[in-house]
DNA sequence: AGGGCGACCCGTAACGATACAGTCCAGATC
DNA sequence: GATCTGGACTGTATCGTTACGGGTCGCCCT
């Protein structure tokens, strides 16, 4: 039988020729579609001039690999897919999130993968995004964040075999890929050079919830303490959602309540802000009271008063370009073993360091 | 000759047993291959009893089709892409594009599409990643914004009837589908309203470039001065970057030169800053001076002290659900004349109305 | 009675890439 | 000279899906 359908279907409707294919190089050069393949992904069955010629008329005729028939063939799909996760108020989830992703997909862009993402949606358990990406074949790799310490997709992915890096650590006993901050490390640091600074009530903001970051932050803050000979006190350990509102009203119930704390180490960009309000609600001025306020996340917002921060930076692009390698060099069948980096906070004292540099994202206290 | 290789390909590794596909389905129920994929696709030639039963084994033995296979067949990818550029600046781009991408992923997700993220790298142009889209099928369509009035990504895909949604319009003749906001009758109403209250001197603030919103900003400027009967002074039309900095010093300009000036409207979230900060900075409060702010953008950033700001708010949610709804309509058949759509914004005089609903995002002056 | 006509279903040939089993031939080995 | 070896290639079947051209069968009409 002719073919009947060809016209119409899998050519190109870009160029106006079709679209070269295996086939098309084979003709060309005289070969057989299995060399030319073969000899695409240099083969050891083929000549080295062989695989020369092959490439430079691949490149000549703008052959580019047609993914379907990959799939179809070896069940690869090129693609990376990252999970989304809803904003839960407002217009703006994670903003860094965003430079994440861009990073992520740009550390893509020299192998063959492409970025696919997925948002969970609104009654999506976390894992059911997950488990679509690995049931319908979706990706060949999934890239997740806010892990908690017995994450039930990195289990569900360890059990399968399939491959994923995680943003953020679990306590899984087998070991898989990831990319996580110091947080430990980082709240150390920072309560260590408080205590140094004869700060002797040190208070530390968590939110409520399960994630593996505020397992190590709570550990920092009471190894740094330890270190540093400051006792423990329950009441200085709260707990708030990261909100502006909820850790402005927690700043303030805590000095309201007990004027000798002198330090408080807040969580994320938004709690900054929080205790920031709270403080001058309680008619409090960092430079002038001498408290402390120290600061964790991504770029920080602006702020207008010269109030007395201290940051804790994490690069997220930086995290995004980790994610990629750690996803690439899994997809190439490196053990997950050698694929985990914690990235170190970056510290500054002077937050007009991104003020002046024309931070986009600014708003100003 | 039998299977050799079957066992180690193309088998899911997630279930235990193989993935049903379309083979699986007709066995277990007795019909062709065919039969059963025009049942699934409610193929006019099949008896709906037979559909019905189809459809129950589908859903039953959990038949997904695979996208590999009909990539192959079709040359559908079953992908949308949408192209994520860069932040110019720092980590945080258009804060408010994540909930564009996380409603376009949403409103994709009912359909069998899913949503492809390319960024615009390195050396690339705005074209380059287009090109790269439709050159190598990773998707059935593009969605992209930041429009010119002959914007070339829109020229190409329409060149090559390539589709795609814009998140701006173009002034191309051809019709193509998009989602914008209405920017001139949004700048219009400002203008009408700002008159009315008796501001006589209107200044407006607007970025360098092309982008085809500005054209809008501007004739509605115009428009909205003519019909208050208000002279038009080129003084009052200002260029400047959207950075709190640039847009802090146009402020401050602009002021210090002429201060019969009562209004600034401005272009987004960081100019309303950056031109608050250079009120300040000329020792004008716009509560006490009757000056008047008007920001137009996504979710506003908080603001501490109360000034006088109006705002014209653009719910980024809408816009990535119409994207969403325009491509899958585009991919069902519609034609693109009716895939228009210009948004109002949502005006609002108090912008703690976003402050109380405990905006993640702010940070306040 | 038999021809015609729908309604409904089936068989086959692709789409592009790749795993696997051959094939062919020059050179080495006995 | 026959046999073996290994390097360099080719042929074929296959992944899951769908377009297309047939089939089959019951029913109606003349």
């Amino acid at each position: 039988m002719a073919r009947t359908d060809g016209a119409a279907i899998g050519g190109s409707r870009v160029t106006g020729r079709r679209q070269a294919n295996l086939r098309t190089l084979a003709d060309h050069l005289g070969l057989s579609v299995t060399t030319v393949s073969r000899a695409l992904k240099d083969g050891p069955e083929v000549r080295p001039e062989t695989i020369a010629r092959v490439k430079e008329a691949a490149a000549e005729l703008g052959y580019v690999p047609n993914v379907g028939g990959i799939h179809l063939r070896t069940g690869r799909t090129m693609k990376v897919c990252s999970i989304l996760y809803a904003p839960e108020v407002g217009d703006y989830g994670d903003p860094g999130f965003l430079a994440q992703v861009e990073s992520l997909s740009a550390g893509l862009e020299p192998s063959r993968y492409n970025l696919l993402m997925l948002a969970q949606t609104g009654g999506q358990t976390p894992l059911d995004a997950v488990r679509k990406v690995a049931e319908q074949q979706l990706a060949d790799a999934v890239v997740f964040s806010r892990t908690t310490p017995l994450d039930e997709r990195a289990r569900y992915c360890l059990e399968r075999d399939f491959p994923f890096v995680s943003f953020g650590r679990t306590e899984l006993l087998t070991p898989h890929a990831f990319v996580d901050h110091d947080d430990e490390g980082a709240v150390v640091d920072a309560v260590a050079r408080l205590a140094a600074d004869g700060h002797r009530r040190i208070a530390l903001i968590n939110p409520a919830g399960t994630l593996t970051y505020l397992g190590y932050r709570l550990r920092g803050y009471q190894r740094g303490l330890a270190e540093s000979d400051l006792p423990r006190d329950p009441a200085l350990s709260l707990t708030a959602d990261l909100s502006v509102r909820a850790t402005r009203e927690a700043a303030r119930r805590l000095l309201s309540a007990d004027r000798s704390v002198t330090a408080i180490i807040c969580a994320n960009q938004m709690s900054v802000v929080g205790v920031l309000e709270g403080l001058i609600a309680c008619g409090i001025d960092t430079v002038r009271d001498g408290v402390t306020v120290v600061g964790f996340g991504g770029m920080p917002f602006r702020m207008l008063s010269d109030q007395r921060v201290v940051y804790y930076y994490q690069p997220q692009r930086r995290v995004g370009a980790t994610l990629a390698h750690h996803t690439l060099a899994l997809l190439a069948g490196e053990p997950a073993e050698g694929l985990t980096t914690v990235l170190p906070y970056e510290r500054t004292d002077d937050l007009r360091r991104f003020r002046d540099d024309d931070s986009p994202m600014g708003a100003a206290v």
